[in-house]
RNA sequence: CGGGGUGUGGCGCAGCCCGGUAGCGCGCUUCGUUCGGGACGAAGAGGCCGUAGGUUCAAAUCCUAUCACCCCGACCA
């Protein structure tokens, strides 16, 4: 591809709208360009590295038996609503203003329609059937470039089994088959299990990048690779010490002090001696939650463990439930249901709020003076917890969901009515399992996780072109014929070279957009080296440069490319 | 949806407070010089200042409405 004719507008200056080094780097390198909020063109170069990561997802999908599939993104609106799903996605499904038409948010019905009624024996079970196609979903907040869009390319992938049993089979296959991808992509990736909760599926497991540009919060274990989403994270704390004497309960003037902070101030004590308390309204009932010392409810946790959505109380309310304001309530004499975390587990000689205004109590033994108390696991892991796996520590951040694989089971199956015969002409529901991939996001990540301050660092399958000429002054007779003549056997040796032959661009200016665009190698040829027979190969990753003589360039071309890959 | 911010040439921005008919850098065109890390000179092209109303002799500038985009949060997978 000669540079002269290709279409890659790279920019020099920083887009004002773009803050993740990806998104930056994407639009400065010429890959794509923004139409509207989340919603991106990719140019030719950026499409280029998209059909490579497809190309790379359909030989692993295919090679566990996938068949893929081009589907209608307008889909029929009643078709959704045989699942219920039209209700569930809300505004985030497209509608269609002149027909009754949505736009297709993800194709578990449409996969599942095409099941119905052709699937007719167990005999044809299982089956993979996939698509690689734009998603749309009118996303509130689309950010971060082409991570979250309102219309997004995604590799999704359904299986039909005839039991559970052989669910757990396919969705293993795509389990390999998703880390044979991401591996093949030069990704670096966890999986975090997560429980899937109230779509009836058994297990699912998201493929995450670590990213401060992510959305999901995670805790994960370098060392043994537990990880799980910060709402359901754990770790091993150490419980606060049970003293051998238990103090006996006294009331204690503090005027002014709201805070845990203010409390270890003007006690002159420690965080762990406290039990903070936050009042939370579920089902219309207050429920004082105890934690230890200046830590934070998890409220994830709280849901979990309530069995119901659950609120703040208002400044308000919490008079009228407690007797006291914010910052001085406590379990001593409160009347409704008081639950801990397990960390304040049977904990005495604690302080915490008296529920009448300027007043705390010392010397609470939560065994002896809160007989009725629960406990439970309601704190967030923090970063250097100990992992509850293999004790190593936990490192707590941001992620970016690169794939999510999922044991859907018979939820659409049977909502649709897609069922098969088994071995005694007996009907079921197929079972199912629905597996995807984000594929734009798998190019923002590879990017996150390459790049320096000159721009991106392509390496392995996902690099645009295997080699670039920079051709430095091409008027100059000499350079022109060696440079073309290098493109033209390079390319003929099977390479995919890019070829900055652009006549009255500086020197600078090129090894700039160079640098900017990537490729692995550079082949700087100029007239200085040419004087000695002689190119400049630079390697994009290390920066390292060597002068290499052109009657050994090929061979040690060949050498670079499988080391550098 | 809540909070904050920004809309001025292809890109990045100044001008707005204090109204007087638009400017800088980059990029683009032509010519010349230069030519190994984003060159120099000269001459050009390109903007009804997001949109719609209003105030005024006069609006990029003041007022109102509206739209778009970015960031934080909520929501979502």
């Amino acid at each position: 591809m000669k540079q002269s004719k290709a279409f890659i507008p790279t920019l020099k200056e920083v887009p004002a709208d773009a803050v993740i080094p990806s998104h930056i780097l994407m639009i400065r390198a010429g890959m794509v360009k923004m139409l509207s909020a989340g919603i991106y063109s990719f140019l030719p170069l950026g499409y280029k590295v998209i059909k490579q990561i497809t190309e790379i997802i359909r030989e692993e999908i295919d090679a566990i038996g996938g068949q893929e599939f081009h589907l209608p993104a307008l889909n029929p609106r009643e078709i959704w609503e045989e699942t219920g799903r039209v209700e569930a996605f809300g505004d985030t499904m497209f509608h269609i203003k002149n027909r009754d038409y949505v736009l297709a948010p993800t194709h578990e019905e449409i996969m599942t329609f095409h099941a119905k009624g052709i699937l007719k024996s167990y005999k044809e079970l299982p089956q993979i059937w996939y698509q690689i196609q734009t998603k749309f979903r009118n996303e509130a907040r689309p950010r971060s470039g082409v991570i979250r869009g309102r219309q997004f390319l995604m590799k999704d992938a359904y299986s039909f089994d005839k039991s559970f049993e052989d669910l757990d089979v396919s969705y293993e296959k795509h389990n390999k088959a998703y880390r044979k991808i991401f591996d093949r992509c030069g990704i670096k990736y966890f999986v975090v299990g997560a429980s899937s909760g109230a779509m009836g599926g058994s297990k699912s497991e998201e493929f995450m990048v670590r990213s401060d540009a992510g959305e999901d919060t995670v805790a994960h274990c370098e060392k043994c690779g537990y990880a799980a989403n910060i709402e359901v994270a754990q770790s091993v704390i150490e419980s606060v010490p049970r003293h051998e004497e238990s103090k006996e309960i006294y009331e204690i003037s503090t005027p002014n002090v709201k805070s845990i902070d203010e409390l270890c101030d003007f006690l002159k004590i420690d965080e762990r001696e406290t039990a903070k308390s936050r009042v939370y309204i579920c089902n219309d009932e207050p429920v004082l939650a105890l934690i230890s010392g200046n830590e934070e409810i998890n409220e994830t946790k709280l849901e979990a463990v309530l069995g119901a959505p659950v609120r703040p109380g208002r400044p308000e309310e919490l008079k009228e439930i407690s007797g006291a304001d914010a910052g001085s309530i406590g379990p001593i004499g409160f009347k409704h249901r008081i639950i801990a975390d397990l960390r304040l587990k049977d904990g005495n000689n604690l302080y915490s709020g008296a529920n009448k205004n300027d007043f705390h109590i010392g010397g609470i033994d939560l065994k002896r003076d809160v007989p009725n108390i629960e406990y439970f696991d309601l704190r967030s892991v923090e970063s250097g917890e100990t992992c509850i796996r293999c004790g190593e520590k936990l490192e707590v951040f941001k992620a970016i969901e690169l794939g999510h694989i999922f044991k859907l089971g018979t939820r659409y199956s049977e909502a649709m009515g897609a069922n098969f015969l088994d071995v005694n002409g007996k009907d079921h529901p197929l079972v199912m399992g629905s597996y995807g991939i984000g594929v734009e996001r798998v190019l923002a990540c590879y990017i996150e996780q390459h790049y320096d301050d000159k721009g991106i660092i392509w390496e392995g399958e996902l690099k645009p072109f295997d080699l670039h000429i920079v051709s430095l002054n091409i008027k100059n007779e000499d350079v022109r014929r060696e440079s073309n003549k290098l493109y033209d056997e390079l390319t003929a040796k099977g390479y995919s070279v890019l070829f900055d032959d652009r006549a009255n661009v500086q020197a600078g200016f090129k090894f700039n957009d160079a640098d900017l665009i990537g490729v692995p190698l550079q082949i700087v040829v100029g007239d200085r080296g040419l004087k000695e027979n002689s190119v400049e190969v630079k390697i994009r990753k290390s920066g390292e440069r060597t002068k290499v003589n052109l009657d050994e360039i090929y061979s040690k071309i060949e050498d670079l490319v499988k080391e550098a890959g």
